[in-house]
DNA sequence: ATATATTTTCAATAATTTTTGAAATTTCGG
DNA sequence: CCGAAATTTCAAAAATTATTGAAAATATAT
């Protein structure tokens, strides 16, 4: 396969892979160029490569600024401004769980914590399965919490390190 | 907090949670519904609660059913089907987790194999970074599925207990 | 076997999300 | 400061995704 037939296939896979886990097709392939481009693009080298608009591009841009996985890069000389992708996959990998945790599961925590405080005797059957439904979630939700926090501040050797050993 | 207020707030959370991963929500609403119901209820019973058609009730069922999230209940002397959800939030979990990565991370790793093997000279700096990039998500995405893996074996413990003494 | 209840399908419609592109704003060299 | 280049905004249009509802298919009781 050639070069820039595996470059499209990747970034139009990323797109499509995105789109499983809440992030839009563009917002996807955009990353996906800037992971396989050696040096910084401008928004022009952008709209050019996936052919889209320069609104979409500026949108999606800033908003992979916003989660921390693009960088805007100053090249001296050049008015145009750069941008580039954490290239470490792990580091992605980890601001991805520190957003996606800080903007979902800490909320949805927090609503649990409301929930759980609802009013009715545990007696009644729909009062009892409610409350012990949201008690469970919560219970691995904050479990969950705390792992991720740890594989935040893990290395990448968390994956295939020492989790190994305890298990196998 | 009265208990129809508590449930329906868990109800439209839960949809609105299942969105942002790339779940419907109409299948998340449904999900949490009969989570919440201590006893299994019929179609009639989630289009009456949720206010939505047979049409789309049935498809979202039975793709929960698909997910192997809910079941099919036989309930002696009644002619309709009745549906309840797995109660422990653990096996929940582990059987989303068994399903995405069955339909999305293999699938994915895949087609990395495919791509890293990219004709070219690797001083190419173009083709170096395309092979280089693969190659690390291509690494993460096998540790992640092995440690999926893992977990999907685990019992709830995985979560709280071994783990975090190994680096606590 | 027939009638009736129940479930499933799917084309049409509605709702939502994404994208465009032109206008407004900002930036920056001279 | 001026003017051109670059960036940002956002209402309208397009594309995608979800929902409806009625008809078809299936299952069950009598």
């Amino acid at each position: 396969m050639k070069l820039t037939e595996a470059r499209q296939q990747f970034i139009s896979s990323w797109g499509a892979f995105g789109t499983h886990w809440g992030i839009n097709r563009t917002m996807a392939q955009i990353h996906a160029l800037l992971l396989v481009s050696p040096d910084p693009l401008t928004q022009d080298d952008i709209m050019e490569e996936l052919n889209i608009s320069r609104g979409n591009t500026n949108m999606n841009i800033r908003e992979l600024i916003n989660w921390g996985l693009v960088d805007r890069v100053l090249i001296t000389g050049e008015r145009k401004e750069f941008f580039s992708a954490e290239k470490d996959i792990w580091k992605v990998v980890k601001q991805i769980v520190k957003e996606r945790k800080k903007r979902e599961l800490e909320p949805m925590l927090h609503l649990l914590d409301r929930l759980e405080a609802v009013e009715g005797d545990k007696k009644d059957k729909q009062v009892k399965t409610f409350v012990d439904t949201i008690s469970s979630i919560k219970k691995l939700g904050r479990q969950a919490d705390k792992t991720l926090d740890t594989m935040i501040k893990a290395e990448e050797s968390w994956f295939v390190g020492a989790l190994m050993k305890v298990f196998k």
